[in-house]
DNA sequence: TGTACATCAGTGAACGCGCGTTCACTGATGTAC
DNA sequence: TGTACATCAGTGAACGCGCGTTCACTGATGTAC
């Protein structure tokens, strides 16, 4: 007797009708924010009553880590993607993760824009998450730096667990450190939309900031 | 006869009550963040009934953006103060901006955090946020670099509306928006709490930061 | 100084709304013999 | 192959809630003569 596996035609049913509720969702975040995020809205949008959505998720809450989680997951496969590439590099990552950012903002700040106070991420996030970093500790590893050791590589030396079990020298995980900060404070100004208005291009902010991670 | 000005008992308590308002929504945001805002609530909180409040702003929208233009207000005389010190270089700065933004992580996310997809602020926020680049502007100015020019500066040579009509010369534009850029990085990622777990000191990263900005 | 009037802060009732969520149900789809 | 039963997607009514906002009002405070 088969498990009532995935095969089903009542379970790939339902697999399809939960990726439209998230479709729906995601139009509805970017049109209006995640905070605007509703189940009765999605139902409606969706031809159906607003109880029905709970067949598919236990509630509101359950939604939106679910969109979370797919959030991280496709930053997570963009980069492992683009470093599985031939050739790829550290600027092949950073081009990947500007196109990904640039998509779907508010995808982009579902990640790493301003937290619900008291929102909590469940751990297969977390380790989602740490897989983003182990891609970009692998590419920095990869091309080492003869830069002088700096305060900042003692103290990542000293804490580490973060990229623990890789084997990456110290002044790999400051570089792959710095290329999240770097990077995230580029593009996030850009989405929010903080240099319209300033007649520059965000483009050359963040050339100009892979550039000084190629040079560190 | 004088017009009924900021010194009558009447416009004193009206300035007061307002205040009071404002304070219970910045205590409501840092609890549950911007979206939860709500009149009722603070009403509530104030032991008014809610319409009280119609009498001091015309809705939540009005409230919003007067906390939103505060906060610049806030930013920019704490790093124009912070300017004005004797000695004062571009780390006390970053310092300044630093302690401002971990003071209080909701103000900070209502100035540089996500967006609400639609809202625009009014033209003197604007103003605000360039009184906030003129002072980098000013301090990076006065500390000229003697690294070469690069692509981003040439770029910025050519863009530079957003300065006029400060006279500093490219690399200067160029620091103040990686100043700007590359603190935002590690802040707003250190008060989203995505360093928490990782072992890590985000102190040692801004100062890493700000090390990287002094020697570009 | 007192009196008549104007101003204005705050109340309470009411409006319509959309929200998340529960519940008992109908009807279609799939399963076992 | 057909029949009996179990599963489960979706409905519609209902719950309680808090929201923003309006309105006509009361009562206190300030102003003019």
């Amino acid at each position: 007797m088969a498990e009532p596996g995935a095969g089903t035609p009542r379970e790939r049913y339902r697999a399809q009708v939960r990726a439209e509720i998230k479709e729906r969702a995601w139009e509805q975040i970017a049109t209006a924010g995640a905070s605007a995020l509703s189940l009765n809205a999605i139902a409606k949008h969706m031809g159906m009553s607003g109880p029905a959505l709970y067949r598919y998720f236990a509630g509101r809450d359950e939604l939106i880590t679910a969109l979370i989680r797919d959030a991280y997951r496709s930053l997570a496969d963009t980069v492992q993607a683009a470093a599985a590439e031939p050739g790829a590099d550290v600027t092949a990552l950073a081009r990947a993760w500007r196109a990904w950012a640039l998509a779907d903002p508010q995808r982009y700040f579902l990640v790493y824009g301003t937290p619900v106070p008291g929102y909590h991420a469940p751990d297969d996030i977390t380790t989602i998450a740490s897989e983003i970093m182990a891609v970009l500790l692998d590419a920095f590893a990869a091309v080492p730096t003869d830069a002088p050791a700096t305060r900042l590589d003692a103290h990542l030396e000293e804490h580490r667990q973060w990229a623990e079990p890789h084997p990456a020298p110290p002044a790999a995980l400051r570089r792959a450190l710095t290329f999240w900060t770097r990077l995230h404070g580029v593009l996030s100004l850009e989405l929010a939309g903080h240099f319209t208005g300033m007649g520059l291009d965000p483009a050359e902010l963040f050339a100009a900031e892979l550039d000084s991670l190629l040079a560190g």
